[in-house]
DNA sequence: ACACGTTCTACCATTGAATGGAAGGCACCT
DNA sequence: AGGTGCCTTCCATTCAATGGTAGAACGTGT
């Protein structure tokens, strides 16, 4: 035998290893790996010592792995959305200093907005975990706001597939709020992801006035103070979107 | 012919179609790519298909190729700096906010500091291009913080291999700002990088008194009052070390 | 309108790089 | 002392990866 008795390319158990960390882990033993990967150990063993050769995993000494130094950087360097995060950077620090609330930005990827920045409410502990986090479009504010502005054709297939694993909201519940984002502008949310509290977000555009992110706050239901969080979003908004083509 | 004329892997083509992107550079047309990876076409297309498939790569329409938010995503979520990170961030914040500077965050990697994080002085226009970038050891406040604390071993061998490309450093000049970075404490760094900055940087010792990153500031010259940064830096690196293994 | 250059995409016979079972080595148990 | 679990290395087998070639789809200048 020879290239796979699975029948899967090189290509396939590159990602598989460096899709194979749960969330927020970030070291592996070398057969725990190979296990969550699916890959024969020896297989997994030469595979990962030359993605570590050239820094994309880190191989320690105890068969501990790690995703590599040099990944990272070259990800964050050329990341896609290097742009976006650099234009809404300092509006992002202009909402956290005014309103003292946390602030998120995130993208639309399939059914779920990603988050790509985070700025944490002065005070509370950070919770910086959040950033490259995901959450589905119907119970996210982010999610809604980007979701409503999304074409036609995308929003009634995203109605058409959609389906509550817990079984709690129906598609017209979701077909509603986007709805209403569309027609307010911006979308809100409380205590859905956290009981008390309340999130609310606006979606950026680009130069072309295509949707390409929403700009968001998460705060406590008890300061949630909706004239004064939504004109400066929006006025936030606007100036990221300037920046971008 | 088969498997690679030019003797290199799978894996090896993979990485260098990943390192083919020019600092801050996220899209590159295919045959652009190619070159860069130094690739024949069709294997570059072939190859840079199938990453896109899993979401490594982005493969546009017109052939335009950027790094896939889904790697993006991975790297993120499992960086292998992510302890780190968040356990300085509130630390970062405090900082920025009673001292009002540039703080950074950075880890020694090679002969090099590598920034893992950064907080922009309140007002300037966030510089976030900086995050992922390097700086070399002799340099950087950051860079002679890490490495004033490293073993005297690797110390030696980073003096021994030392050659300032600009032919203005000799590496007695580094030994001696060095030894003055162990001595005191912190490294401090004026108007080398810009004219009109002062850097400042002292470790961040893990659990066991091991130097894993280095926290500084950059702030302006007319600004500039050490009696107040130092103790101030050293106080949150303490904080950030406790948190870390 | 036409010819030309450039870039993306697809095909397919050839072959050496990738494969993984087996065995060795090491550390830490009981 | 024997057992267990892990990392690491070896090597004959073979099919996945390769890249030259050619066609399609642009855009551009004459």
């Amino acid at each position: 035998m020879a290239n796979s008795a699975s029948g899967d390319s090189v290509v396939d158990r590159v990602v598989r290893v460096i899709e194979a960390f749960p969330e927020g882990v970030t070291t592996l033993q070398l057969t725990e790996l190979a296990d969550r990967a699916e890959l024969p150990l020896s297989s997994a063993h030469r595979l990962i010592r030359q993605l570590s050769h050239h820094g994309l995993l880190d191989l320690g000494s105890g068969g501990t792995v790690r995703l590599g130094l040099r990944l990272w950087e070259l990800v964050n360097r050329n990341s896609p959305t290097l742009a976006l995060r650099q234009a809404a950077m300092p509006f992002m620090e202009d909402i956290q200093q005014v309103l003292n609330q946390n602030v998120n930005l995130a993208v639309l990827d399939g059914w779920e907005a990603l988050f790509v920045e985070r700025l944490s409410r002065r005070g509370s502990v950070a919770n910086r975990a959040q950033i490259a986090g995901r959450m589905p479009v119907h119970i996210s504010s982010a999610g809604l706001a980007l979701m409503s502005h999304q074409s036609r054709e995308l929003q009634a297939e995203y109605l058409r597939q959609f389906h509550d694993p817990a079984g709690k909201v129906s598609a017209d519940v979701v077909r509603h709020l986007l709805a209403e984002a569309a027609q307010q502008g911006y979308a809100q949310l409380a205590g859905v992801v956290d009981p008390d509290t309340w999130g609310i977000a606006v979606p950026v555009m680009n130069g072309k006035r295509k949707t390409v992110a929403a700009l968001g706050v998460v705060v406590p239901l008890a300061e949630m103070r909706l004239q004064a969080l939504v004109p400066a979003l929006q006025t936030a908004a606007r100036g990221i979107g300037r920046q971008l083509v």
